[in-house]
RNA sequence: GGGCCCAUAGCUCAGCUCGGUUAGAGCGCAUCCCUGAUAAGGAUGAGGUCGAUGGUUCAAAUCCAUCUGGGCCCA
């Protein structure tokens, strides 16, 4: 391939990790990046917020999904002239780094920490491990092209974003709702923490397993030979068992025990059957009125009764709907522990905070609290107080990071009291364009609905530690800055690391009481990080005020759907609470990405796949396409190495192709376009044509993109290169290797220049490098043009461009050439051999329409001249039905009346009359009607005899008769077929010389040669052609099969 | 148990908002064609009771209800 100084030469067999690599490179040199924002300073802002990624283990390709998300608009929006600054993130805080380090030390358990590591190591090591994860996502982050600014990136864990959270929790202290609370909590034994409810709510939380489900008797003190029944899932709350709890409008039956001869048992009658069979009848029945107070013996002796304990109590909670009617209360639940406060009831912790079971309780004790439910159901057994045991299969909460099984504990935690602001929450989300949109009201909108206070408080390490100072007399004081606690501490802190364990050291004179006054121990939940970045990002209020002004609220945000309960609340929630509105005014919620065998991605299956496998394989173009434009972006979705594969192939091959054939042949010829112009209405239809799908493509991209929907611009330009390769490039191919100096052939050149330009620029925000590639190659000649396609400007729609009846023509053109083809294939007819005529059929005005772009029928079928089927009525009979969708709404039910009318109409001359007149008349139910051509569907048959391929109202049918003259032309195309093909494996290049040789025993093919010497020869660009002459030496050679025939082809350079 | 989402060809997915009588693509498969950009492209074929049932309607993949199965979220 010849080199030209215009543009870089294209190779078709392109690799796009290599092309990406060499364009990141240029990136970098040039910091196109840091251009594209200083050329939109000033300009109007478009605000993003970085959802940080916390920074506990390496990126997956389900990351790269909601990095390219977020990539694509802000990377639009810049285009369009808007300022989008991008500061990166990372959530440095929280269990899941504490887990890292856990596993890095080899320890399992949380006393280890401070009794063999210490705090301080800890914590040290904790930053070295964020430090080193971040790395591996900003290596990441800067391979997939997500343009986010990593240089002046917020981290959560440094003293500036520190002391901003501190400041908002005085904000909300100040306002009342930051206390400290008796709840019962989901609390995971190993972390030896309790969890916040989001945090609970996590993906893979909740796990089924198998449970022991047990009902046991409950023996009444005064009339041990009747027992209650309750009924658990987990036996291990029975050993603190306090009372039992009925429905006092419940209706109780007493019925015999039937395993235990003279006894009986009491449960809720509705139930009754359910648990005992058909059989068993009610001997007595009472309300749950009359149980209240009744006494009776617990399952174990471990809690002592006192006054009130071991009886039975109302609570309104109680529900036939499962279970026995009666349930069990012990300290492990809301309801429980609600009834215990109320009624007083004797609360004894039976399981301690490393989830084993305490030594009070005898032979259970030790045991690890699921270990002991095998235990204490064979107890039950043999005391005769069990009734029944099953195995029950439900799911169960799971901590979302070591996944041990949860507790539920009753304990003292400090909240945000978010339940109480629960309306100005939900008026937040009505100001919040979500997509989808029914996120809005249902998942999330349900979540604000049903709020719970946040959880906050952590007894752990790496996170930013409460600001909450209490002195031995119990006054407690929110710091609110360093320079206050500087102040009450006496000394300068503002050099203070405000991690654990230093800020524990920082003690003070209680302003109320004056004795020392030393931090609550604990540690924050890290959402509560991540929600405070719209403000802690810029160090906001002690700096960066007119940062953060400039930049609240953001208009986009996304992250995967698990974030609703995450950090889509916490920025909520907190934005709500300091400023009384959200801070995001678009979200785009993302779907899981699943395996391709639907499964979820996780560690554990193996199932997951390394994005940088995918990167060094087919690229993040590729990656980045599929998961912009392959399916629903809120569905989870199926990705593998073949779908990427697949995107690669449909779309960026498309592309590059065309881009590769439009710089060998602009190469060859040197054509340059900078500063050259035709008027489009001077250039030909088929160009025109690609103009205006080119501009509907800029609009319905533009539209998109402005609704966030990236799936959808996308498609749109799948399409539109689609049209560009396979139907413009392939039509008009011919045209470009003329010499530029023809009008026509320049203004295919420059047509085909701009499509290409043009999609660059749109394709940039989806697929940034080989946009680039292109763009920057295009545009090379022009010294003006921009140094890279992200800092051109997004194209501007052109009015002129739009046609719509030339768009319908080429739609009806290209169904007929695809008829044709259809009709070749019926007649077995190859396409080399040229054929007279096609005969077109159709309504005649459409027909008609189609004026120059027969020609393209003409070079798709082969064929001499189409012919229209006026007067061919023979090769077809028509039908005619109703067009149901216009006629349904102007006739009702009678539309069945209009089928019958038209089926027994002669439909030729319906036909007829509709070609002549415009319109046709049936008679319906007596009375004449008059029809529209639009309320008619007009199909055509192919009579027996005739090949014709037909649709609708449209049919091609060819002309057959091949006359010698077309035969010998016939064989004239296969051998230059078959020289065509030499040529490439003779490894020749398109623009190549050659001088040929052509040898036949058949008379007819020689003739055929001869008279087609000259068209032969300049097609394949021979020099000369010998007929029959055997050329000598090394001569390229091959055998072409034509017609029956055999045509022996030599070639070599001249 | 409750809420949300999904169910269309062997596989991946459009179409459903706003109902219209022949339900479309791609991958894979078979046969053939085309190739002077293309790891391409085209034609034909096999492959669908549009998850099931009921309803609304002249007309339902599309709207409504119920159910089944799957996923997610929550109890």
């Amino acid at each position: 391939m010849s080199e030209s100084a215009l543009y870089r030469s294209v190779e078709p067999q392109v690799s796009f990790p290599e092309m990406e690599s060499r364009v990141l490179e240029g990136w970098a040199a040039r910091d196109v990046f840091g251009k594209t924002l200083r050329q939109r300073e000033g300009g109007p802002e478009w605000v993003f917020y970085e959802g940080p990624p916390t920074a506990n283990g390496k990126p997956g390709i389900h990351h790269v999904e909601a990095r390219a998300f977020k990539d694509v608009f802000c990377r639009f929006q810049t285009m369009r002239g808007h300022y989008v600054h991008r500061k990166a993130g990372w959530d440095c805080h929280g269990l899941p780094v504490e887990i890292a380090v856990e596993q890095e030390l080899g320890i399992t358990q949380k006393r280890e920490i401070e009794e063999k590591v210490g705090i301080g190591e800890f914590t040290r090591r904790c930053r070295v491990s964020v430090q080193r994860y971040v790395d591996d996502w900003a290596r990441l982050t800067d391979r997939i092209g997500f343009w986010v600014d990593l240089d002046d990136a917020y981290w959560t864990m440094s003293s500036d974003y520190v002391e901003s959270v501190w400041w908002l929790l005085k904000q909300i202290w100040d306002k009342g709702l930051l206390e400290e609370d008796f709840k019962v909590v989901p609390y995971c034994p190993r972390c030896e923490t309790s969890l916040s409810s989001h945090e609970q709510h996590q993906p893979d939380a909740y796990q089924t397993v198998v449970d022991p489900s047990v009902y046991v008797r409950l023996p009444l003190a005064e009339d041990p030979a009747t027992a209650l029944v309750v009924w658990t899932t987990t036996p291990w709350t029975l050993l603190a068992n306090m009372a039992a709890a009925v429905g006092v409008d419940v209706t109780y039956a007493k019925v015999a025990d039937p395993d235990l001869e003279g006894r009986y048992l009491v449960v809720a009658k509705d139930r009754m059957k359910q648990l005992l069979g058909d059989e068993v009848e009610a001997l007595e029945e009472m309300t749950g009125a009359d149980l209240v107070g009744i006494s009776y013996t617990p399952p174990f002796g471990f809690v002592p009764s006192g006054p009130r304990g071991h009886r039975v109590r109302p609570g309104d909670f109680v529900s036939t709907e499962e279970g026995t009617g009666i349930v069990h209360l012990a300290p492990y639940g809301e309801d429980d522990m609600a009834v215990a406060r109320r009624d007083d009831l004797p609360i004894v912790q039976m399981i301690d905070g490393t989830g084993h079971v305490v030594p009070s309780a005898g032979s259970f004790g030790g045991l690890w609290f699921k270990d002991a439910d095998a235990a204490i159901v064979r107890d039950l057994d043999q005391r005769g107080v069990l009734l029944r045991s099953e195995n029950y299969e439900h799911a169960y909460p799971h901590c979302w990071r070591c996944n041990t099984p949860l507790l539920y504990f009753a304990r003292k935690d400090w909240y945000i009291r978010t339940s109480q602001l629960r309306d100005q929450l939900q008026a937040s989300n009505e100001e919040t364009n979500w997509q989808p949109p029914t996120i809005k009201h249902g998942r999330f909108g349900d979540w604000l609905a049903n709020n719970v206070d946040w959880s906050l408080s952590r007894d752990r390490y790496w996170g930013t530690p409460l600001p909450v100072w209490r002195c031995d007399n119990g006054h407690t004081l929110c710091v609110g800055s360093f320079s206050e606690l500087s102040e009450l501490a006496g000394e300068d802190l503002s050099g203070l690391d405000p991690h654990r364990p230093y800020i524990d050291e920082v003690t003070f004179a209680c302003p109320q009481c004056s004795t020392e006054a030393t931090r609550v121990k604990s540690v924050i939940d890290a959402w509560f990080d991540s929600g405070a970045m719209p403000f802690a990002q810029w160090h906001y209020p002690f700096e960066g005020e007119a940062a953060f002004e400039t930049r609240f609220p953001a208009d986009f945000i996304s992250e995967a759907i698990d974030q609703t309960r995450g950090w889509f609340y916490s920025l909520l929630a907190i934005a709500t609470m300091i400023r009384g509105h959200n801070s995001f005014k678009n979200v785009v919620c993302l779907g899981h990405i699943v395996d391709e065998a639907g499964r979820k991605m996780s560690k554990s299956r193996g199932n997951v796949i390394d994005p940088w496998v995918v990167i060094d394989q087919q690229g993040a173009d590729a990656m980045r396409w599929l998961m912009l434009t392959g399916g629903t972006p809120w569905s989870s979705r199926r990705v593998g190495m073949q779908s990427i594969q697949e995107a690669l192939r449909k779309y960026l091959l498309t592309l590059w192709n065309t881009y590769s054939f439009w710089v060998t042949y602009a190469s060859l010829e040197a054509f340059d376009p900078t500063g050259m112009d035709i008027p489009v209405k001077e250039r030909p239809e088929t160009d025109r044509w690609i103009l205006a799908e080119l501009e509907d493509t800029v609009r319905e991209v533009t539209r998109a993109l402005d609704d966030f929907d990236a799936t959808r611009g996308g498609r749109r330009i799948e399409r539109f290169v689609d049209d560009l390769s396979n139907w413009y490039v392939r039509t008009n191919r011919r045209r470009f290797w003329r010499s530029t100096t023809d009008s026509d052939t320049r203004a295919a050149f420059l047509t085909l220049w701009e499509c290409l330009v043009v999609t660059a620029k749109l394709t940039a925000p989806f697929t940034p490098f080989v946009s680039d590639e292109i763009f920057t190659n295009l545009t090379g000649p022009d010294g003006n043009a921009p140094e890279s396609v992200h800092l051109a400007d997004w194209p501007q729609p052109d009015e002129m461009r739009v046609d719509d009846a030339l768009v319908r023509r080429m739609r009806l053109t290209r169904k007929l050439v695809a008829l044709g083809r259809s009709a070749r294939t019926d007649a077995r007819m190859r396409v080399r051999q040229p054929l007279a005529r096609a005969v077109l059929v159709g309504p005649a005005a459409e027909l008609r329409e189609l004026g120059d772009l027969t020609g393209v029928i003409t070079d798709e079928l082969n064929v001499k001249v189409v012919d229209y089927a006026r007067g061919m009525e023979e090769l077809v009979s028509y039908s005619v039905k109703p067009n149901f969708k216009a006629l349904g709404p102007r006739f009702g039910a009678r539309v069945k009346g209009v089928a019958g009318a038209l089926a027994a109409t002669d439909a030729h001359a319906l036909v007829a009359t509709l070609e002549k007149e415009g319109r046709a008349f049936v008679a319906v139910d007596g009375a004449e009607v008059e029809l529209t051509p639009e309320e008619l569907d007009v199909r055509i048959e192919g009579r027996p005899g005739f090949s014709l391929a037909r649709e609708g109202p449209y049919g091609v049918a060819l002309d057959l008769d091949i006359t010698p003259e077309l035969r010998a032309e016939g064989v004239a195309r296969e051998v230059i077929r078959g020289v065509q093909d030499l040529r490439k494996t003779a490894g020749l290049a398109v623009e190549d010389r050659i001088e040929l040789s052509l040898s036949t025993d058949d008379d007819s093919i020689a003739e055929a040669l001869k008279a087609h010497l000259e068209y032969v020869s300049s097609e394949v660009l021979a020099t000369t052609t010998h007929l029959d002459e055997e050329t000598a030496g090394d001569a390229a050679a091959t055998i072409i099969e034509v017609d029956g025939g055999v045509v022996t082809a030599k070639l070599q350079r001249p």
